[in-house]
DNA sequence: TCAGGAGTCGCAAACGTTTCCACTTTTTTG
DNA sequence: CAAAAAAGTGGAAACGTTTGCGACTCCTGA
């Protein structure tokens, strides 16, 4: 269990340890020959170097926190995985939090992460309140923020357009001969406003009725559009798309559909947003728009190392497009 | 970005900074006046105790490798979600590690986690091979395995009984009068050999004959799933129901029996194996065997604990019980 | 022969904690 | 009331590394 030091290596290989740290880091101050025997010695004896020490005297961690309201959650364990390989393709590691149900446990494991002297901070917020929340640490520690749009504040953050997201679906819909458009789901949190504005914009461009079903505390799960599905078609159906805000409500007014045996696409066609992967399971085929995960992970590490290693100042909104992805529930009429 | 250290609070409380970090870790040899005097000050000036110079002395990091083959995955990242969670009331943090495609990648995040001086290990074995690829490691850190059988090694692990998984279904599928039951799916790797035998002893007590549909390197995804089906189906069906070895290729082989107008469940009941999560979706409702991830997750931090704070030696192999899903996909017969 | 420079290498400080030991002050006890 | 015990506090070492600076060796050129 007691590993082996660079004082170890040193003596075995009879010089000071600090000709040992210089030939492990490539310092151009030693000779060629001793640092291959010295190289090969580590290699036999089993060194490797202790991080924490390092961190202690280099004032740097190589660490860099990631804070999810919950990893098991389709689009952020996703984003995980692309945050995860680009850190360590740049000699960063993850640490992972979940930032639990409420905003006293976000703000608990942010102080967690600073005590562990992460270099930055990648968080998703788990609401809209979030920046405010962490407001006093942000300033202590470069973060970017992912995924929540945080438009009138001083913080760099990536996430996807959501609002030229719908803007797109409507107008597919649109130019599928679709006149009567419903606009399903949440509308508060600044993401889903944007959401709810490109379909506005859409809208108006071409000349559509805005039509907007939600129920004041609507939250993103199947279980609740399933809810307001049933609720919804209680009533005349008298448009022919929906746009749902999110896929997992798109996916419980299918369920809502299929009981009331009103057929998807012949009678109404649906859109999603987010392209969870369920979208893509046989029977579902859900037709939906893409949030750009992978790009979406990548830029965001590489702000926070420009951030960490360059100490760039200041803040970049970075916004990425989505993508409409056909697949089998909408028809043209 | 320059941080409030030991030294600065003790400056400014008049004592030693000995004095200070005593206060904090709540010595009972200090005067409780001092000690509330220094709280009130340490709170007031923003300071948290460093870890990594903590950690440097303490010879403990209070820091948990969590490696995965990939984190984007429906069984990884639940477990990984109670993982955290179950670390953190614990006073530990979570290093996230992607295995990623091969071994050497696996070795190398195992080799990172050392160097980072991990209290120690948890990991989901990649393949079969992952024992051997890092044994050298094993033996540096606490280490247990999760949900990869490794029956015969030395080796802590938390696993789900696969066995009594497939047996249990079996079972089910027999008291709904079926007596045609086709095993569809992998078969190598420990954990399927396993799941395999399962369905082997059902079938041995209940009297029924063993049949198997598998390709050699068949793979768990709904692509592969689909095409094994495909495959399957072009032969005449003379069986009530399958067992499919995952869910994925159960959900595969669903879609290959829409397509081929086979109705499940009327024509063929169909049970999966691990309730991954696309399984509870309307359309889907598939019947399945369920692997206990909270528990799974919780035990294996606490089996680490064990390891890391009593020193425990030798290893345990923890089998927890997998549980039946009835859902849609099996009717009686 | 020797000054001086290039090329190597060692010494020691520093990073921010925790904790052992010693020391001072207060309290208890005979 | 003196001595001993208890309680509270400070000094300093230690953890394993990086790196500035000084020192040493060796060689070149005058």
């Amino acid at each position: 269990m007691k590993s082996v030091t660079l004082k170890d290596v040193a003596k075995a290989a009879g010089v000071s340890y600090a000709t040992v740290s210089r030939a492990l880091s490539g310092s151009p101050q030693i000779g060629s020959d001793t640092r291959e025997r010295i190289i090969k010695l580590c290699d036999e004896m089993g060194y490797t170097t202790n991080y924490v020490a390092r961190s202690m005297v280099m004032k740097k961690t190589d660490l860099i926190g990631l804070v999810v309201p919950s990893i098991d959650n389709q689009f952020m364990s996703e984003l995980a995985y692309y945050a995860e390989m680009s850190a360590r393709a740049h000699g960063y590691n993850i640490m992972l939090c979940n930032s639990g149900p409420d905003l006293k446990q976000e703000k608990t494991v942010v102080k967690i992460l600073l005590g562990r002297q992460v270099d930055g901070i990648l968080i998703v917020p788990q609401s809209p309140k979030t920046y405010e929340n962490i407001k006093a640490y942000t300033d202590q520690v470069p973060t970017v923020f992912v995924s929540e749009n945080l438009r009138d504040q001083p913080q760099s953050y990536v996430a996807a357009d959501n609002s030229r997201g719908t803007y797109i679906g409507t107008k597919y819909l649109y130019d599928l001969g679709h006149r009567d458009i419903l606009y399903f789901g949440r509308r508060h949190s600044t993401t889903h406003q944007l959401r709810a504005e490109g379909y506005m914009k859409a809208c108006q461009e071409l000349g559509l009725k805005q039509r907007f079903y939600n129920s004041e505390y609507s939250r993103s799960s199947i279980a609740h559009g399933y809810e307001m599905a049933k609720e919804l078609f209680s009533h005349p159906i008298d448009y022919t798309a929906v746009f749902a805000s999110t896929d997992s409500n798109a996916l419980g007014l299918l369920k809502a559909a299929d009981e009331m045996h009103i057929s998807i696409p012949d009678q109404l066609s649906l859109i999603g947003f987010d392209n969870i992967s369920a979208t893509s399971l046989p029977r579902l085929e859900l037709t939906t728009i893409e949030q750009p995960k992978r790009n979406m992970a990548i830029q965001a590490v590489d702000m926070l190392r420009d951030k960490i290693e360059n100490g760039t100042q200041g803040y970049v909104h970075q916004i990425l497009l989505p993508t409409l992805i056909k697949r089998s529930t909408c028809r043209a009429l």
